[in-house]
DNA sequence: TTGAAAGCGATACCAG
DNA sequence: CTGGTATCGCTTTCAA
């Protein structure tokens, strides 16, 4: 009981009405009396009628869909990412098309692929190339997430430097730490750029030196734990460091599961700290000490923005949005453990 | 220099055309005259015309773009089933359209309206109802991933059971080890109602008793904590089990965490087992013993079913796909480290 | 209020 | 080879 092939005509016919009335029936648009309404809807409902969407969307201009660009997913914090995303597409009727440019040589051709048939893109940081991004942002509204947008186009990220400065002075200061190290690669995505330019701002208001470069290995778990491979290994000539700021929690509990696995207790024999205050790192032990940044929100937001955009091509672009993020302080860092389990705020 | 507003009318316009002989150029299907063809070219080339997309599928009736429904992408599984299906559809020129149902009422209506949008489908087993699953499969090609399809409908899945068992089998013969326990949550998903069975036929084909139940938390590395919370804790009158068999590397995972950050040692006073083979796995101190599935390939496969059915309508159905599964041993289970690091296959 | 007809942008059949 | 035209399914003037 009802097929999905029936077209608007075939309404019609049945119902004896023009396929402008049932046009005017199915969307709720124009004025339809009782009598031709009921005739219509018995008929839609007999036939199991449902507009094509792609005829709507021809007629609309108009895809119904949100496209959202990633560098390769993976992890929580994507997860995160694109369900904050959907959560604001999906009740505007707008599907969510994504596209992993993860290593491959034509990802800019296939953004801009995927501009052709989106009504808007939201696309991650340091994803595509400046020149796609500017050339895509002219065929549809495009807004930059955690990353910088050329001129004109729209972004919003969250605030990494201060906060990871912050942290690193906790570090320095509070626990009297020396030797850090950062885990995490500058060039590989904007939000890491800025976190360690956070922590080098940390030891240089401070006086102190920080190290010549950072240990730069990718956002994931398992680089994580090679990076404890290398800093943590026992004996060896080589000098333990007193602190591992990682650029992530992911790599925060790589290298907390590669220190653990050798025996190093936390934080006495080494500090580690994250970024993000994924929900592991209230749960482990010893607590992963980290910043917590708002990234349902930061899709969400991105969603709206995109949204809004296509539906007012007018409006002025909304600029660059920096939501604030604040730095949890667990066991991992040294601090004392909470009196509750799980975070310091609520 | 290439506002995308262009269409065919104008170009055959600006070439002193037909619409048909654009078409033709543009699609290289027929046969043109060299002459014609280098005028449409440059007229194509200068306005920088691409065919827009709604009405090349609106003539095609066919959407271009595949779906991938999801309970709540979270974790490496759902990253590199993502991953895998892309590598398939995006050589065929098919977007990608994903659906998280995670923890919405209205999943089954927004999968159907999904089914929409689509030319094809690819849901994950234990995602919606067989119902809304029947109907979607009445409007486009569908293959469920990871679990039972209702009759007609194709699937494809990895081999759960045996491989489980014959992991549980070492663990209770090789190891001679007794009080195992299951972490996961049979009722969730086909994957894991598979695995559990095999835990348990392990048992029974050894005449031991099994516990009579999981410990049933979710998939994600957090829940795995929270199994070690429960399991591992000090003293307490609880005996602490002799093994924790996850249903999954991410479980595994916390509990190792768990574990570890208890001051437990892994395997001397608890085994710990996981499933999928996670690129973390391989990597973690001790090594986690667990089962390979081929994720990827699931994924990949999944998306040439669909396709396939997309292009051959007729075509009968592929029945049900199962892909081999094999255990990995490592440290985590007692198992002698290997001579080389990372896993026992190539 | 209702219907006829003109698009939306592209494809493909059928003559010429 | 090439062009005119119907068609895909729906929305939306414009008259009646």
């Amino acid at each position: 009981m009802g097929n999905s092939r029936v077209t608007v005509r075939e309404i019609a016919r049945l119902a004896g009405v023009s396929v402008a009335t049932v046009s005017r029936v199915s969307n709720g648009t124009g004025q339809v009396s009782p009598e031709m309404r009921r005739r219509v809807l018995e008929a839609i409902e007999k036939h199991g009628y449902r507009p094509d969407h792609l005829g709507r969307a021809l007629a609309a201009r108009r895809h119904g869909a949100l496209g959202l660009v990633f560098p390769g997913l993976s992890g929580p914090y994507f997860t995160e990412l694109i369900q904050g995303f959907e959560s604001e597409a999906v009740p505007s009727q707008a599907s969510v098309h994504i596209l992993c440019t993860h290593l491959r040589e034509d990802s800019d051709a296939q953004v801009l692929e995927m501009g052709r048939r989106v009504d808007g893109v939201a696309v991650i940081g340091g994803t595509i190339s400046d020149t796609a991004l500017s050339r895509l942002a002219e065929m549809v509204p495009v807004v930059v997430v955690a990353g910088e947008a050329p001129g004109g186009v729209p972004s919003i990220r969250v605030e990494n430097t201060a906060s990871m400065a912050a942290l690193t002075r906790h570090l320095l200061v509070d626990h009297g730490l020396r030797d850090l190290v950062f885990v995490g690669n500058p060039e590989g995505s904007p939000d890491v750029t800025q976190r360690w330019t956070g922590f080098l701002d940390a030891h240089r208001s401070l006086g102190l030196r920080p190290p010549a470069a950072p240990v730069a290995v990718g956002l994931q778990q398992a680089d994580g734990v090679l990076a404890a491979e290398r800093l943590l290994r026992a004996g060896r000539g080589v000098r333990r460091p007193e602190g591992v700021v990682c650029a992530n929690d992911e790599t925060a509990l790589g290298v907390l599961v590669g220190a653990l696995g050798r025996g190093l207790r936390v934080p006495q024999d080494v500090v580690i700290t994250g970024f993000d205050d994924a929900p592991m790192a209230a749960l482990v032990t010893p607590g992963l000490t980290t910043v917590r940044q708002p990234v349902r929100d930061l899709a969400a937001e991105a969603a709206r923005i995109v949204l809004t955009a296509v539906d007012r091509p007018g409006a002025p672009a909304p600029g660059d949005l920096v939501l604030p993020t604040e730095p949890v302080l667990r066991r991992s860092c040294g601090c004392p453990p909470p009196l509750t389990t799980g975070g310091t705020g609520k």
